[in-house]
DNA sequence: AACATTAGGTTAAGCGCTTACCTTAACCTT
DNA sequence: AAGGTTAAGGTAAGCGCTTAACCTAATGTT
């Protein structure tokens, strides 16, 4: 069996609570016995076990986080860089993918409670203010990251999507691209980057208008099949704005079946940089979140909270456009 | 603060004992007494804390997954797929990524045993023996996935990687091609693979040589670079095998700044079948890991384990060809 | 009527820790 | 020398739960 406190104890000689006061550094411990308590722990290779620690009102030390979908580019680098960052300050991270279902959302937020997580990060795809207000009102720390939720006062980082949305299409209209259409999940990070787009049309006074509808899924698949609609309609667009990559992917693959040369005859932007965005062929020009940064933000924002050591904030970053090759001018016209 | 057990029992008018029964479903308890403490702990919306529970010697209902690297999509598809089949099983998963780094291995084993996880699964990329029979020893179940520890008794998934490297290969020498070169990062799996593709290179009687040395990293800019080198070679190969399918994208990436085409001056072959290969241009010939069926297997090894219903064993499935169109018939030689 | 049985509970110990409070002995003061 | 300090460490309660052992009233049995 796994060495206790009482057998550290009684290896040396002295009470738990000397145990104890050692392992936390209460000091009240002469050096003499301090040395010989440690070594004995060395010996017997004891480790404290964090549930009965737990138990006694303290951390846990670990942390839950709920994202969409862990196989997503996005997400995992997300989780990767939260991961670190925790690890270097100390806390696990228990992951759980919703597939953005309300249920599993709940369920998710039940379970990590009762396993009781010091606090939970919440990224992107949460509609659900009542929840997040319960929580709140439990006093268990909350973040939300990629995604701002604007009526509530609680830690975030997210980027400026509304910005997002307009550098993507404003550099799109620069490249003489007039007739633009976007495809996105509706989610509110997105229609904040929808926002950012209509405002680029307006701003440079374009009115193209197509059959927009939300994508029900974010993922090749649909962006390929929503593409197709779109290039049967009457006057199918020159470009493409797309609130992931693997959206944007699948746009472009639906402009191969069509024949369509990417970036010759159809520009596609797409969203988040992933790895995906870099390797593809041709690279994307996407519009970049700070996956690293993120992440490492909103670990310091959630354990700034738990140890009471910061006040609450919201860090908006700015994302950039990384430009590649399946954006360019608009050569020749397609329709007609 | 969270209701506890007493809160519920003062509520409801009976004993701890009552209600522990209750929660656990210990019988002996009438229908009305039931029901009446199932209505209150609705209301208290009470959750009992596994913390608690795990110290009276019941399970934590929590694994923890080590792994090279989260934000590799074939770690990241993998994880999620151990997510998947752990929630179905009432488990939540604890993720680390060690970079294959001794150091972090060690420690996060650490970490996770005094976090008092159910089992551990450990995935690829580890060579310790010692660390695993250590934590044999200490009856910590744990389970191995996507490589296979030939000399020690544990439960595994792996893919048969010997065949994987095989079939690949032979695939390659089918399509007419006699200077194949292989680019791997130096693993158990990986080495299982290249005995794979020597096999291959001798049942066909194919002798090239060429300067076979292990990559250093699983990425694109590794396999860019070692591919570079291998171009200057004096014979430089017409077809690759890679042990991933970053590298091999990074072979494809460093032929295209050479001017070869892929797949008509040179063919790549990939491992893993990420989501990668599928939407890269032109999308990956690779060798297919049977990711879901590795995760849910695996995680079904490790919580059969954990209740002790069923006995051990080594689950080894069938790599699979998946041919896209980065390889193809040899058509004309580049060197000559 | 006297007793056994059983359904439906209760009591209390214990899981591995932390911590407020107590004890003890050595050392100071004046 | 009596009382006061102080350093070093011990005692025991309590965190939220499970469970073996025990109790009690109602029912069945003869």
């Amino acid at each position: 069996m796994k060495p206790t406190i009482y057998d550290v104890a009684k290896e040396a000689g002295v009470s738990i609570a000397t145990v104890s006061k050692i392992i936390n550094n209460k000091g009240g411990i002469s050096e003499k016995t301090k040395k010989n308590v440690l070594r004995i722990m060395e010996e017997l290779r004891y480790q404290p076990s964090v549930m009965a620690t737990a138990l006694t009102g303290k951390n846990t030390k670990s942390i839950g986080l709920i994202l969409p979908d862990l196989a997503n580019p996005f997400f995992s680098e997300l989780a990767r860089k939260i991961e670190d960052r925790g690890h270097d300050l100390g806390y696990s991270i228990m992951i759980c993918s919703t597939d953005y279902k309300k249920e599993k959302e709940k369920k998710y937020i039940q379970l990590l409670k009762s396993k009781s997580v010091d606090a939970l990060i919440l990224a992107s795809g949460f509609e659900n203010e009542e929840v997040i207000n319960n929580l709140l009102k439990e006093r268990l720390p909350i973040a939300i990251v990629a995604k701002n939720f604007p009526s509530i006062s609680i830690n975030t980082v997210a980027i400026d999507d509304f910005q997002g949305g307009y550098i993507a299409t404003t550099h799109l209209i620069k490249l003489g691209h007039t007739r633009i259409a976007m495809i996105a999940r509706d989610v509110y990070s997105n229609r904040e980057r929808l926002r950012g787009y209509y405002q680029a049309l307006r701003d440079y006074e374009l009115d193209y208008k197509f059959d927009f509808c939300f994508a029900p899924e974010s993922n090749v698949e649909t962006g390929q099949k929503i593409a197709m609609e779109i290039f049967d309609s009457p006057m199918p667009p020159t470009a493409f704005v797309a609130s992931n990559d693997l959206l944007a992917i699948g746009v472009i693959q639906a402009a191969r079946q069509r024949g369509l040369n990417v970036p010759r005859d159809l520009s596609v932007i797409g969203f988040d940089n992933t790895i995906i965005a870099e390797v593809f062929d041709p690279p994307l020009t996407t519009v970049s979140q700070p996956i690293g940064d993120m992440g490492k933000e909103i670990m310091d924002l959630t354990v700034g909270e738990i140890t009471g050591e910061k006040s609450k904030r919201k860090v908006i970053l700015v994302p950039e456009l990384i430009i590649r090759k399946s954006t360019g001018i608009l050569t020749n016209e397609i329709d007609d």
